[in-house]
DNA sequence: AATGACATCAACCGCCGGTGG
DNA sequence: TCCACCGGCGGTTGATGTCAT
């Protein structure tokens, strides 16, 4: 046993004797942690963790801060574009997950990670191949990247003409960036009842949207469709070559400025899209991944 | 309506590398 | 150089939700 093995083992320790609290976390545990670090900003997590009080460990307090409570998140589901990059940079760097989450602002290393063991690997055993075999890349790249690019396309050319008859105004305001910045706009506008409720006002200001992910954002933004014509040319011609590096490359970052962080927001190549693009509506997600299409189109990989 | 199977995801675990005393 | 501490990573698990029968 390593030294490491022995600091877990120790902090184990601490949590059979009842000093330190474990499982899912509390609302109150959740406000307190918020609190604590917009007052002091994020690291020394051990530290932190005393601080403010939380009978937790430094890691359980810096990951339920990283995967869950960070007002920069994104929620909702994984968008064909980000399946789309997923796909690419894992057949480039493998499990590299949180080198994959710096690619998509706003999703984590966990979500990830979750997406690809319940998404694809699932198809892969459907497949009856291994997730890592050459045969199961050949899919990914050759089918089911080109298949998911044929949706995205689709998707933006509906939108374009939705967009075009109906633009909210609000979106011509820029409405969304008074989501994050208003200090009119109440606590209980972007945080779950049940958390404005316990908080009492003691809430950090409603640049902390979409804490639950219970939460549902808002709406989407006219950017969303420039992006995705930008990204359907990139990505056509990624789809022999999958070219994600001009695809990341290509976008300007425009991430939600989180007004009480402490860490600058990353500086990362991927647009701010809106819900629309979660909320797929028509859009079938798993039907990129329809096995009759496998078999009608690429019977030579089974 | 009940229930079992399956899917999802938050949280934990073990390990490793970096850092500073 | 050694050691303790810390943060980060990838893998795994268990609770919960959803769907099918």
């Amino acid at each position: 046993m390593d030294m490491a093995h022995e600091r877990d083992s120790s902090s184990e320790e601490e949590v059979m004797a009842g000093d330190l609290r474990r499982g899912p976390w509390t609302v109150e545990e959740d406000i307190l942690l918020v609190n604590y670090i917009a007052a002091h900003g994020e690291g020394r997590w051990n530290s932190l963790a005393r601080s403010a009080g939380l009978k937790r460990t430094g890691k359980s307090c810096r990951l339920r801060w990283l995967n869950y409570l960070r007002p920069d998140l994104r929620r909702g589901s994984i968008t064909p574009q980000e399946q789309l990059l997923i796909l690419e940079l894992h057949s480039r760097w493998g499990n590299r997950w949180s080198k994959i989450a710096q690619h998509l602002p706003g999703r984590t290393d966990n979500e990830i990670k979750n997406y690809w063991r319940t998404r694809v690997q699932k198809h892969a055993k459907q497949l009856k191949c291994d997730v890592n075999s050459q045969q199961f890349k050949d899919v990914m790249r050759y089918l089911w990247m080109p298949r998911l690019v044929e949706r995205i396309q689709a998707a933006a050319t509906a939108d374009a003409v939705q967009a075009a008859a109906d633009t909210p105004l609000s979106w011509q305001h820029g409405a969304d960036d008074a989501l994050y910045e208003s200090p009119e706009l109440p606590v209980d506008a972007c945080w779950p009842a049940e958390y404005a409720a316990v908080a009492g006002g003691q809430l950090p200001n409603a640049s902390v949207a979409e804490l639950s992910s219970t939460t549902t954002a808002g709406s989407s933004s006219p950017s969303t469709t420039e992006w995705f014509t930008t990204a359907c040319d990139a990505s056509s011609a990624a789809a022999t070559i999958c070219d994600t590096d001009q695809l990341i490359q290509q976008q300007a970052p425009s991430q939600p400025a989180g007004a009480w962080t402490s860490e600058p927001l990353p500086s990362l190549g991927f647009p701010e899209l809106g819900v629309a693009d979660f909320e797929m509506g028509s859009f079938d997600v798993d039907s990129i991944w329809s096995m009759d299409d496998l078999w009608n189109t690429q019977p030579q990989f089974v």
